[in-house]
DNA sequence: CTGAAAGCGCTAACAC
DNA sequence: GTGTTAGCGCTTTCAG
């Protein structure tokens, strides 16, 4: 930096000032800086600066795994939104496991970063206070809790089982089943769903949670533990669209028409949704606004003027896409 | 960090031994500025130390967008890898653009990561001397070429199309066709399979490219230009196992059987592959070795003595999985 | 609009 | 084993 300054004639604030507010230089003084930096290829050290100033212009973000695809959504929304206003998004992934992400939150603290995204709103012990202590924003996604961290933007797993339910009890469908995963979002799916049957008065709800990591190879026995408990199921809501496209399969192997036989209900909208025949019905969580949303609470947080601010909480709600499988 | 040393009876830098190199101290000393730390709930600030050190232990990577499988999966187990070694992943997105890949390099080095990993092979102009002149470990990923920046861990697309073209002609089909998109790395597997199909003397391969973002309604459309091409085609690759799983609804659709009429191969092995029915043969590409190569191969070079190391470039495969759809 | 001085919080190198 | 000294490269006052 000292170089550019010399180059330029300037002292070493003044090529501060080019890079960060540029505004405030006399037009001739910004472009001799700016020639000496081109001509030097100057990179300016960002960790020094963030040193300097106490703001590293990095959010930590964490998720359970970016493979899966609804983080990933979440997360490409969330660097786009970031990069616009200038920051850079620190990734970290929890694998599911509170320590890891205790570890994590330890970490993008050390880096002083200026916001975290979580994912989810069950977290490691401690990490709540950690975070709060810390006066660093913090968005949780994925959920919805009337007890936020900070800020929180995300959707009821509840009320979209119990929309999932509505629907297809509004189609006249009378004997309901679910298959899902042994977790939490999963669960909280279905008993939205089996509200809603219960609101309807039609009898129990049979379900089958598979153990994470729910394969496609395993659709085939839920489907028999299901038909077995009950053998007349005329309607089927599953937890992922992939869920459900195992079950068209399977249907198309049995002979079983979709949605004559069975109706089958997604969630996700994943692009399989649309490619399977018949065309699925699912429900549509927009991930990508997920990201969009967390990542603009944050910059407006961070372009506020330090003054505490209201938490907010912004349901983004799901939506029905009705097709062709139910 | 100096109320940690107090805290403790030491001076600075025992305290950051302790965090850096514990082994160095008496076992007391150790723990006294261990429970000091945890006293008083000390945090370090990596960003000073990076500073000092001149070492950030952070990466970056690029990908085109996280929210592609395949990419999602290199950078979970590319984050996993890094974390191992104590090192964070910095995330950025180029969105298919030269321009951001440029301003994404700058902020990288900006940052003074200790690392790069880069996607495919070709590059922004002025990318490849950057980097080069920076001096730091760079490795690129998902492609093959004679002519790496410095280290490299992909496959060539090239020797999977042929990898395709040979199998479905070892099971005696004459009249392949291909749907792809319109990319190189499509471009190139079109290529290996029409060399296959050229070795062993059978005719022309029609193909049919979408214009990206294929998606799975553009199936239909390419499947009957392929049919009024070639009526009498036999066998379909596919670029990828969504587009194959469009062909085999669409084949439901049509009454075709599958692999009778037309045997459909993918690539990728994407769970949809499994979960079809059929179930699509198809290649597979270890996505999640590539990034653990490309971790381990960083990780490496970042523990190295500083002596310039030669090049190294992984070719890790493809992987042809035999299941019924071909 | 520009500059001088004083750190940001840590680590490297060298002593003891 | 532990401490002292001198920065890392920038930004933030506060002057002018």
């Amino acid at each position: 930096m000292s170089d550019v300054a010399a180059a330029a004639g300037v002292s070493l604030v003044t090529v501060s000032r080019a890079i960060n507010s540029p505004d405030q230089l006399a037009s001739e003084t910004l472009s001799a800086v700016r020639n000496a930096i081109e001509q030097l290829g100057y990179v300016p050290n960002l960790t020094a600066g963030s040193l300097a100033s106490s703001r590293s212009r990095i959010v930590g973000a964490m998720v359970p795994t970016i493979s899966n695809a609804v983080f990933a959504e979440t997360i490409e929304a969330l660097t786009q939104t970031l990069g616009e206003g200038g920051y850079q998004l620190l990734l970290g992934q929890t694998s599911y496991r509170a320590d890891d992400e205790q570890r994590l939150v330890d970490v993008f603290l050390g880096r002083r970063v200026d916001g975290v995204v979580l994912t989810g709103i069950t977290h490691a012990p401690g990490l709540r206070d950690r975070l709060q202590r810390s006066g660093i924003p913090v968005v949780e996604t994925w959920d919805m809790t009337g007890r936020p961290i900070d800020m929180l933007v995300g959707f009821s797993n509840r009320d979209a089982g119990y929309l999932a339910g509505e629907y297809l009890l509004g189609r006249g469908h009378r004997q309901l089943a679910f298959i899902g995963a042994q977790e939490d979002r999963s669960r909280q799916r279905l008993e939205g769903f089996r509200a809603a049957a219960e609101a309807a008065g039609v009898g129990a709800v049979p379900a089958q949670l598979i153990a994470p990591p729910a394969a496609m190879v395993d659709v085939r026995p839920a489907l028999d533990a299901l038909v077995a408990q009950a053998p007349g199921i005329d309607a089927l809501f599953c937890n992922n669209d992939l869920l459900a496209a195992g079950v068209l399969f399977e249907c198309a192997r049995r002979g079983w028409s979709v949605p004559g036989r069975l109706a089958v209900m997604g969630f996700g909208d994943q692009p399989i949704a649309q490619a399977s025949f018949p065309q699925l019905t699912t429900l549509r969580v927009h991930g990508r606004r997920i990201g969009e949303q967390a990542g603009q609470l944050l910059l407006g947080r961070l372009a506020g003027t330090g003054e505490p601010q209201a938490a907010t909480a912004v349901d983004i709600g799901v939506e029905l896409v009705v097709r062709d499988s139910a």
